[in-house]
DNA sequence: ATATCTGCAAATGTTTTGCACTTTT
DNA sequence: AAAAGTGCAAAACATTTGCAGATAT
């Protein structure tokens, strides 16, 4: 599915990839946006940006809340990452970078997030907006589901939920 | 697709409605209610606690945003009421009750609001919630479009798109 | 050199809450 | 009378912004 670690190679042509479309735009590389870029990369599932803030305070070289939503602006506009509305009041970040799309479960007693993919379903999206005289442009689809465990045992220990929550 | 106009006993019934779910909860119908679910039923489409707070406060009865607030928490759980976070910071609702499920198209340039059903992405969603193990609760599905028109003429004039932003 | 960044603190916009008083049951 | 509701102003929250000094090009 995923890479098992970030290597330097990995990084680094992250960061080129950052930086060239930052030139594009004619932005600037900087110490800060470079530590997002690296703090980004190890995430491995959806994070918010105090998430994130939280992260890079831990390390060596914090970086700054205004900096953090000013980066992160700028990181899905450069498709390094990709955010959502789950609708609980924070925006949420994934790497995008080299991920297939997909669309979310979300589970509604313990948030735990599972991604999943449907052709068919995107193959219907587009012909509903086709059929209503739209192109379309992206879409949100979101699931909110109830773990059958949960629901028998009052517990969400699948494996998958378990996985996705394992966010670094 | 929906009434025409909102008569007496069309209000009557929903208020009645929403007094048999206050009084299961041990609660209580008050003017300030009666009043909200009034302007509600007379929204023809989506709006935002703000615009309830301000089409009361014309009336001569206004309700205060800590009231409007708790009412459409109520309103909501009711089942009256349906709400929607359409990523724009603000939660959005509209009238459920004897509506039918759908889903929304949002025009990225005007923000209008298209609804649309289709039978056989739900289907689809149950499905994928099941293959997962898990029981579909809810969902959300927003396809956020462009019309032609609007790519072609620089306008957003379609027939649907206007019905959809007469919200009263 | 100059345009862009950063951190800070203040501002913003939406939604929630504590509290003293009022209304419903 | 008791329980719940109301309005107000203040708080909470996530996010954005103005600005003076720092940094990248």
């Amino acid at each position: 599915m995923g890479r098992v670690s970030l290597t330097e190679a990995d990084l680094q042509q992250a960061i080129d990839t950052f930086e060239a479309f930052l030139r594009e735009k004619r932005l600037k590389m900087t110490d800060q946006r470079r530590q997002m870029v690296r703090a980004v990369l190890e995430k491995r599932g959806h994070f918010t940006a105090d998430d994130l803030y939280r992260k890079l305070s831990g390390s060596g070289e914090p970086v700054s809340m205004a900096t953090v939503y000013r980066g992160l602006a700028l990181l899905e506009e450069s498709e390094l990452l990709e955010g959502h509305d789950f609708a609980d009041g924070q925006r949420r970040y994934e790497r995008a970078l080299d991920r297939e799309h997909h669309d979310h479960m979300i589970c509604v007693d313990c948030r735990a997030v599972i991604e999943f993919t449907n052709e068919r379903i995107e193959k219907l999206q587009e012909q509903a907006a086709t059929q209503h005289g739209f192109t379309l442009d992206d879409h949100s689809l979101t699931l909110f589901v109830k773990c059958n465990e949960l629901r028998d045992n009052g517990n969400c220990e699948r494996r998958e939920a378990k996985l996705a929550r394992q966010n670094a």
